[in-house]
DNA sequence: AGGTGGATGTCAGTTACTGACATCGACGCT
DNA sequence: AGCGTCGATGTCAGTAACTGACATCCACCT
C-alpha cells in the first residue's frame, strides 16, 4: 500500500475542523481544506463522500459501541435500561475528549447544514438501537420509541455537559436526564430540581 | 403585485413533486422543475432556498398548528398531556391530505438528502415545542425531553399511518404510540409475546 | 399616458462533486 | 537489480447547485 505522508484521513478532518472553526464552514472551500493537507480536491473526495462528512468519520464507531453495549445487556433487562448502559458507554468514551467534542460541537452548531449531517448520524444510531432492541426480542413500536427516547437523552445530556464548565462528568449527567425522562413519561410535573430561580414557575402544584 | 400565472410557488412545488417522484431527486434538475412549471432556474431560487426546500415549504405551518394547540391546552395540563393536543391537533389536518403526505413520504424516504431536511425540520419543531412549554412554567431539561418525546410518538404514528392501509385514523394511531411510550418510560418490560420474534404484528395495549 | 414596484428573465461566475485517465511509490517476484 | 502489480494520488474536464448584478415585464396608481 504506497502513500506518501501517513493518516491522510485524520490530516484531512484536522485541517478541515480548524479551518470550519476560523472562517466558517461555507467560507472554507475544500480546495483549502486540501491544500491545508497537503493534498488536493479530488483526494478529499475520495476519502469523504461530501464537505460536511470529514466532520462525522467516527459516527459509525460510536454507533457499534452504542448498540454493542445495548446488545450486551442483561436478556432480563428492560429495554430502558439496556439503552440506558449503551448510553454510559458511549459517555466514557467522549470524557476523553471534551476539548475536540467543544470545538467539533460549536462548528456543528453553527451551520445549518452541518446540523442536518449530525441530525442524520443520530437518526442513524437511533435506527440502530432499535434493531438491537428488536434483537432482543422487544416488539414495534416500543423498540423504536425507546431508541429514539435514548437518543434525545444523549442530547440533552451531551448539551449540558458541553455548556457546562465540566466539572460534572457526561455519565453523570446523562444518568440524570435519563431520570428527569421517566419522570416526564410518567406525568409527574416537574419540580424545580435545583434553586435556579430562571422564568419564574407559575402555579405547578397538583397532578390530575 | 404584477405577475404572468398564478400560484407560482405552488406550481413550483407541484412539479418538483411530479419529477422527483418519477425520475427520483438526483436526477431532477432545477431548471426541468422550473420548466415544467413554466419559469426559469433563477425564479426557482427567488422562491426556494434550496432544492430540497421546494418539498418543505409548509413546515412553518405546521410548527405554528402543533405548538398553537399545546400553548391553548388547559394551564393545568401536565407537560406530555399538552403536547398530546397539539398531536392530535396536526394529526387533523394530515388526515385530510393523506395521498399528498404519502406520495411526498415516498420520495423523501427515497433520498438521504431529503431526510436530512426533514429531520432538520423535526428538530424545529421539537424546539419550538420545548419553547412554547417553557412558556407554560416547564423547566429544563423537562421541556426538551417532552418536545422531543412529542416528535418521536409522532414520527412513529406517521409511519404506521403511511405503511397501513388507512382504515385507522392517524390520531388513533398516536393515542396508542403515545400510551406505548409512557409504558416504556415506566420501565414495563414489553416481553416477547409469544417467545418468536418473527414480523406478526404484536399485541398493544398490553398492560394494565 | 406616465410612473412605480415587485416579480421574472438573462447572464456570468463560484464551488461542490464526479468520471476518465495519467502518475507515483511501495511491495513482491524472479 | 530489474520488473510488474496495485492502491493511492494527481490532473483535467465537465455537470449542476446556487448567487449577484442588471434588464425587463406586468399590474396598479395617479
Amino acid at each position: 500500500m504506497g502513500r506518501w505522508e501517513p493518516n491522510t484521513r485524520e490530516r484531512l478532518a484536522k485541517a478541515a475542523l480548524n479551518l470550519y472553526g476560523e472562517r466558517g464552514f461555507e467560507q472554507t472551500t475544500v480546495a483549502e481544506i486540501a491544500k491545508s493537507a497537503g493534498l488536493t480536491e479530488r483526494t478529499f473526495f475520495r476519502h469523504y463522500a461530501d464537505k460536511r462528512e470529514v466532520l462525522f468519520s467516527g459516527a459509525v464507531e460510536l454507533e457499534q459501541l452504542f448498540a454493542g453495549a445495548v446488545a450486551d445487556a442483561p436478556p432480563s433487562s428492560a429495554p430502558i435500561d439496556a439503552v440506558a448502559l449503551g448510553l454510559y458507554a458511549v459517555c466514557e468514551v467522549f470524557e476523553e475528549r471534551r476539548e475536540f467534542a467543544r470545538k467539533r460541537h460549536a462548528v456543528i452548531s453553527a451551520t445549518a447544514e452541518l446540523r442536518e449531517r449530525e441530525l442524520i448520524k443520530l437518526a442513524s444510531l437511533a435506527a440502530a438501537l432499535a434493531e438491537t432492541l428488536r434483537g432482543r426480542g422487544v416488539p414495534e413500536p416500543a423498540a423504536s420509541l425507546t431508541a429514539e427516547t435514548g437518543v434525545a437523552v444523549f442530547k440533552v445530556a451531551f448539551e449540558r455537559w458541553i455548556t457546562a464548565d465540566g466539572t460534572r462528568p457526561l455519565v453523570q449527567l446523562a444518568r440524570d436526564s435519563l431520570d428527569e425522562l421517566r419522570a416526564v413519561a410518567r406525568g409527574d410535573l416537574p419540580v424545580r430540581p435545583e434553586g435556579e430561580a430562571g422564568p419564574g414557575v407559575p402555579e405547578e402544584s397538583a397532578e390530575a
